[in-house]
DNA sequence: TTGAACTTATGACAAATGTCAGGGGTAAGT
DNA sequence: ACTTACCCCTGACATTTGTCATAAGTTCAA
């Protein structure tokens, strides 16, 4: 039997999820939670074998979670499941160690598939995301060039924006012209748009 | 026995939701589809008594669907099932002749019973969520002034939103402060943001 | 050590944006 | 008939934003 742990905000989903999994004879639902800083205590609970992440929860992301558990040497594989197939939030998965990639508008019996295959040790991505990934390529903007935006995006005015990052408005005009023009952009809402899109932000 | 057809973007969260409400002995899963536009063809096939909406799908929204099954006296109740608590999602929903209105963070039994609860004819909707309709109030946008601001959410300079609804720069502009004014916002973009969160956009 | 990239900051300029005061037009109520 | 709320447009103005040149400090790798 493969132990599962389900991560996930919405409730319905948790559920759905893991009923959907539990018609499958070699899985094993053993714990559930809705938000990312709840993840770790109860992983060393119910000590699953593979942890289904959400991306989006409170408390702490997916992707925090499975860095986690790779720093922490978890014996447990991480597996992220997400609604959004953003290039970038593949490559940072990825990079902090999860074991598989695969968005919610997969069928269910490769959803089994890929656990099982997780679990066996190997690296599972959804293929059509990975070329997309590659083609996109990786981020171009800096850490600051990052934050800034996050704040644009939300509407904040350079003021506010310089205010919150204790900047010169100045200095936020120049890395948001900086990241206008890494990204192609038209102004820095579009910017922050398409930074978003490819999971950059 | 209630017949029940789900309609959500996600493959995933179809199978799921369709595992777990196949678990209830008195409900019964006729069919599934991924798109609003299929829900009006698989519903003549399929007759249920209840179909689940997400709002968010390609094609037409959960919404518009629910309209559509109104207007054309469809004998099927719809329950709006949907990842966003707006407030303007609920008012609109209803207003459209849906018969329920829940989020996915709710338990899977409470969703059961919203199911028999709407099949027997009732109106159901999140408690918590009404409340909040209710504080906020409707939109005070008008419809010029909620198309500008969907041009401005997806970063769009004045000019560019003034070629894609044929009016000219001014206007766009005037249509935009007023939006701004009335929402209180310190830009356009934040504007949206507002509308937005509010299911006003 | 010498670039290269990032960070921070100025000041100056052009362009875009937000606001306001007008001017008309329509449609829907009182 | 009158008011009200839309809609569309113009022109003027102040503010915000985007760009650029310039400069100085950091870090990091070749």
């Amino acid at each position: 039997m493969i132990k599962i742990l389900i991560a996930d905000d919405q409730q319905l989903v948790r559920e759905a999820l893991g009923a959907l999994l539990s018609l499958q004879p070699d899985l094993e639902l053993v714990g559930t939670c809705g938000r990312g800083d709840e993840v770790l205590p109860l992983l060393q609970q119910t000590l699953p074998d593979v942890a289904l992440l959400d991306i989006e929860m409170p408390g702490m992301s997916g992707i925090e979670v499975a860095a986690q558990l790779k720093e922490r040497k978890v014996p447990c594989r991480s597996l992220i499941v997400t609604t959004f197939g953003r290039p970038g939030y593949l490559a940072r998965a990825l990079e902090a160690g999860a074991s598989g990639f695969v968005v919610k508008d997969t069928p269910a019996a490769q959803l089994a598939e890929t656990i099982r295959k997780v679990h066996a040790g190997l690296r599972v991505v959804d293929p059509a995301l990975a070329a997309e990934s590659f083609s996109v390529g990786s981020s171009p903007l800096s850490d600051r060039e990052r934050q800034v935006l996050a704040g644009a995006e939300q509407g904040a005015s350079v003021a506010a924006i310089a205010q919150n990052l204790h900047l010169s408005q100045g200095t936020v005009r120049n890395h948001l012209s900086s990241a206008i023009t890494k990204l192609e952009a038209c102004n820095r809402f579009d910017a922050a748009h398409i930074a978003r899109e490819r999971g950059w932000l």
